[in-house]
DNA sequence: AGCACGCCGACT
DNA sequence: GTCGGCGTGCTC
């Protein structure tokens, strides 16, 4: 009896293919295949096999088997579950997985072996040989520097066969880690973690790993990690980090704890090292694995644990293309994997903290700081009472604090969440605000560049010299402060101090980042002014004061997770001071210290900001007692879109158990010269959200230039 | 996602 | 008369 091979491919089309197995290829489900597709072929992986021929028509057989592993059962699962619950194409999910396959493999490099012994010995030709003993050599200029001799006898070795070259793959980066080095001294609150979390063994556990800012996370999920390698040798670990950033860090830790790099993974990895990496993960040879989001979608033999740290962090909420959050989705291939999830955060989200009180969650908290450190002394600074001097930013207070710190030769931290000079410039002629001419956001004035961009699409132009709208000359005005602009001011307060800018405009690679992190760690910066760049996970140990410029950006954005954000980020930020024997201070300046986000920030209660938060929420019907999802509608013609958006609002499903909201024109309206209107779906926990958006979705028919997206979960309203 | 097929403007 | 622009639709 023929079969039938069904062949998911990694496009955006509605359902695997069929396609008829041939005689002479023996099938599995997770082989790899090459399928003819129109007039091309394609790469797709075996879903399932199935007895039978094309029903009324001749089906297309499969063309080749791959000669790799292949994708496990449980990765398979777990694509066809991420592709149902984000309201996506399983070939969408199913590109993700095979994002490192399809990269290139590195090209093979020379180098230089011996050959057959030579037919006379010297004590040059000697050299020579023991030199390849040891090393590997690329050319032969490479091997007589190395050996110290002349070209010529490389050369004549070669000639003779002597030496000989191979070509083969550069070698990997990483190597096995080694779980049975000792680990680091724990103190009993972490001991007590991570004994609790080797109790969860063999099956599917969620666990939240919650503590203070230094208090030693790491070192708790780095030894539970130990254990799960020793008792099974085979037992992959992936820890999901925010940020490539972070990875580089992460990397090093783990390198000094188990004497090996682990594998890393992440979108900026070079072709044949991401085509290494996936193939080293696949086979089983990759134990520990470091990235970020996309890492959940490798597809690993024998997934054992996943660590995701920070997992407060926004980062993880990948909100393009395949919209989906790594930390809810982390959880779900745990389950299919039937291993353990450690979330990792010093500023929990409230929909984990809320699972964990629940009692859904393990709740394993870390209470003492790590050795000598402790938690900063955190002050409001009220600036209704002590306002800056008229164009400045910094009040007197934090000034002063800023003044007395560098006097005594430690370090502070300025930190303001706005890339840039000024996030606003208008016109005092005319009083137009800036904008782009494909956007409804405004145009950020940078000062390095001497341009005006739009930090939503990236367009970028000088800064006129009179306004585009009335032409009045010399009439533009920078608004509100951005770090450059606090940059110009600590310049003239502090003349003397070493300054420098963390931001992404400053820091174009990772390479720069290091160098800056480790010019702050060796002391040759007094005072850092930074985005949120600086945030997590950096370690400064002269650092004594952190003070936050202006604590009230997050809330005024008026999304649901405002006020979580800014508890989280001044949080975060003010745990960077005094890390080691000296205290710290961190110091907020704000104009509304009676909110109680602020409140709470002063009285560094998280649990009392939490537990009031989480009551507004209830209150107010929002997650996570609710689940939301969003449809994002994108179109270059308004009145096409609006349209649509009426057609889509009628034909969605009636039911009493959810609300529509919408459609709506999105906060920001005009992006790329593309209008946006949204809808707002909440539903209560029991509903089937992700089955409703489908429905919905298969019951209109947007025309071609009508773009539409399905956001479950969504964390920002764009 | 590609790649074909299709129906309207400037060229050897 | 054709070469080719990229809009719509299909690929087992």
């Amino acid at each position: 009896m023929p079969r039938i091979a069904q062949v998911l491919i990694p496009l955006p089309l509605p359902e695997a293919f069929d396609y008829a197995e041939p005689e002479e290829l023996r099938l599995t489900v997770g082989d790899l295949v090459a399928v003819p597709l129109g007039s091309r072929e394609v790469t797709g992986v075996v879903m399932g096999l199935r007895e039978g021929a094309g029903v009324n028509r001749r089906l297309k057989p499969v063309g080749a088997q791959l000669a790799v592993a292949l994708l496990p059962e449980a990765t398979l699962k777990f694509i066809a579950w991420a592709a149902r619950y984000c309201v996506d194409l399983p070939g969408q999910a199913l590109a993700m997985t095979l994002r490192g396959h399809r990269s290139r493999p590195a090209a093979p490099v020379r180098s230089l072996v011996r050959g057959a012994a030579p037919a006379r010995t010297t004590p040059a030709r000697e050299r020579v040989l023991a030199a390849l003993e040891n090393a590997a050599f690329a050319t032969a200029a490479d091997l007589a520097r190395a050996a110290g001799v002349s070209a010529g006898v490389v050369r004549a070795l070669i000639d003779e066969g002597a030496v000989t070259e191979i070509w083969e793959a550069p070698p990997d980066p990483w190597s096995p880690p080694d779980p049975f080095r000792p680990g680091a001294r724990l103190n009993p609150s972490q001991a007590a973690a991570v004994t609790a979390l080797n109790r969860l063994t063999d099956d599917f556990a969620v666990a939240l790993l919650d503590g203070v800012t230094g208090s030693g996370k790491t070192e708790v999920y780095l030894e539970v990690i130990a254990e799960r390698l020793r008792e099974d040798p085979t037992a992959q670990i992936l820890v999901l980090m925010p940020e490539i950033a972070l990875t580089q860090a992460a990397l090093a830790r783990f390198a000094e704890r188990f004497g090996a790099t682990p594998v890393e993974w992440h979108s900026d990895l070079a072709p044949g090292h991401r085509r290494a990496a996936w193939e080293a993960v696949t086979l089983g040879t990759a134990r520990i694995v470091v990235g970020a989001r996309s890492a959940l979608f490798l597809p690993f033999v024998n997934l054992r644990l996943i660590v995701v740290d920070e997992e407060h962090d926004a980062a993880y909420k990948q909100e393009d293309g395949f919209i989906y959050h790594a930390r809810d989705l982390a959880v779900v291939r745990a389950r299919l994997e039937q291993g353990l999830v450690i979330l990792a955060s010093a500023t929990p989200s409230l929909e984990s903290l809320h699972n964990a009180q629940e009692g859904r969650y393990h709740w394993l908290r870390l209470s003492e700081r790590h050795g000598a450190a402790r938690l900063p002394d955190t002050r409001l600074i009220d600036m209704r009472e002590t306002p800056p001097p008229r164009g400045g930013w910094l009040s007197p207070v934090l000034a002063g604090a800023v003044e007395e710190t560098l006097g005594r030769g430690e370090q502070a931290l300025l930190f303001l969440n706005r890339r840039g000079y000024a996030p606003l410039v208008l016109c005092r002629a005319c009083g137009e605000r800036l904008r782009a001419p494909d956007s409804d956001s405004w145009l950020v004035e940078h000062r390095y560049t001497g341009r005006l961009v739009c930090h939503l699409t990236g367009f970028s132009m000088p800064k006129p010299d009179r306004c585009p709208t009335c032409d009045a000359e010399h009439s533009l005005i920078s608004v509100g402060p951005g770090v450059e602009r606090i940059e110009e001011e600590a310049r003239r307060l502090f003349p003397d101090a070493r300054i420098a800018v963390f931001s992404s405009d400053t820091l174009t690679d990772a390479a720069a980042a290091r160098t800056l992190i480790s010019a702050m760690t060796e002391g040759e910066i007094d005072l850092l002014i930074a985005t949120q760049a600086a945030a997590k996970g950096h370690d400064f140990p002269n650092l004594t004061l952190v003070g936050v410029v202006d604590a009230d950006l997050g809330l005024r954005g008026g999304d649901l997770r405002a006020a979580e954000r800014t508890f989280q980020l001044v949080t975060q930020v003010a745990g960077r001071a005094g890390r080691r024997d000296r205290p710290g201070r961190a110091l907020i300046q704000t104009w509304t210290p009676d909110h109680p986000v602020m409140r709470a920030i002063a009285a560094g209660d998280r649990d009392a900001f939490c537990a009031a938060e989480l009551e507004e929420r209830r209150l107010a019907g929002l997650p996570p007692f609710t689940r939301l999802a969003a449809v994002i509608l994108s179109a270059p013609d308004g009145a096409m879109l609006q349209d649509f958006a009426r057609a889509m609002a009628s034909a969605a499903p009636n039911t009493d158990r959810l609300d529509v909201f919408g459609p709506a024109d999105a906060p920001i309206a005009l992006v790329r010269g593309r209008r946006r209107m949204r809808f707002l779906v909440r539903a209560s926990r029991e509903v089937d959200l992700s089955a409703y958006m489908a429905t919905w979705r298969a019951r209109v028919k947007p025309p071609a230039s009508v773009r539409l997206a399905i956001d479950i979960d969504p964390y920002t309203f764009l």
